[in-house]
DNA sequence: GCGTCCAGGTCTACC
DNA sequence: GGTAGACCTGGACGC
């Protein structure tokens, strides 16, 4: 399958923005993006996914594509590359700015998201207060232990139903979740039953309430909101955390710690954009190290 | 080897 | 509306 994609796309920067690429069913081989994507039927297919000159090269891992199955695998891949937002005012925006001219250049600012919002929610429950390691652990056991299964061994995602099936004793001992078990259940056993749907909140009908809609998740607390927004398309909170922060006081402050009120400050000329602008800044060097367009700050 | 601290925080109770 | 204390887990660190 190939896969046109907009002038600013940029596929790598795309892939390596933050770290979900690591996170099953994502992985990087390469310069190939793989993903185990859920397709009707709840088949799990392994698709590998890199940069051709006609825009993006699709293969997936099964014999017999049906043209369900090739437009299920397209949505899915516009969805988690982010194809459909247009992101030509960010760019012209960014080509103002003498600090942030390189994400133009580079073709960033695309975030690599889930094919549903579902499976974002619960992974950035997982990174809320552990360690990276941890929830890798936690994403890896969730998927091993309830996605299912394809032909190859690939699997995917669970969706909600399959988590809501299984019980807080069991997140807690078998995917390591802890605490966080009784929201991933709660949360999953709202959508299975049709009571929340996560999907809706792409809507435009939820721009003024999405922060408060997804603050009213357990689990999603300030942090994990806000960077919530900005798998959803809203960029203008910054979503501090430990690593940002204290990537911040490095890159500004020569390592000594400052109140969130000012780096607030710092970012507020930015306005709607200024979440992507600082997330694309302290992430630039890590960026920097995957991709060697990149230039490093100096 | 063992204890402590903290990590890509959040919730609840209490003031 | 602001704050203290509890919370799973595992890796890093000091001793």
């Amino acid at each position: 399958v190939y896969l046109p994609v907009p002038d600013d796309f940029g596929f790598l920067p795309t892939v390596y923005s933050h770290g979900w690429y690591a996170l099953p069913p994502f992985a990087v081989t390469g310069h190939q993006l793989q993903r185990v994507l859920v397709l009707p039927g709840n088949r799990a297919v392994r698709c590998t996914i890199s940069a051709h000159r006609n825009g993006l090269r699709i293969v997936a891992g099964i014999r017999d594509v049906t043209a369900s199955d090739r437009r299920s695998i397209t949505t899915q891949v516009r969805q988690c590359l982010r194809l459909d937002e247009d992101f030509t005012t960010f760019h012209s925006e960014a080509r103002r700015h003498r600090r942030f001219r390189w994400i133009a250049g580079a073709k960033a600012g695309r975030l690599l998201r889930s094919p549903t919002v579902f499976e974002d929610i619960v992974k950035t429950i997982c990174t809320t207060n552990c360690t990276w390691s941890l929830t890798t652990l936690m994403v890896r056991n969730l998927v091993g232990l309830l996605g299912p299964r394809g032909g190859d061994g690939a699997t995917g995602f669970p969706n909600a139903e399959a988590i809501a099936g299984s019980s807080e004793r069991f997140l807690r001992s078998e995917v390591k979740a802890g605490y966080r078990s009784p929201y991933i259940l709660e949360f999953a056993e709202r959508v299975a039953s049709r009571k929340l749907d996560p999907e809706s909140l792409r809507s435009p009908d939820f721009a003024e309430s999405l922060y408060e809609s997804l603050r009213s998740i357990k689990g999603m607390g300030p942090y994990a909101s806000e960077s919530m927004l900005r798998l959803l398309g809203r960029y203008e909170h910054l979503a501090l955390d430990s690593w940002v922060r204290s990537r911040y006081y490095s890159l500004h402050h020569a390592g000594r710690k400052v109140r969130d009120a000012t780096i607030e400050r710092s970012y507020a000329p930015f306005g709607e954009w200024k979440g992507l602008f600082f997330w694309l800044e302290m992430t630039r060097d890590a960026l920097g190290k995957k991709i060697r367009i990149i230039p490093q700050t100096s």
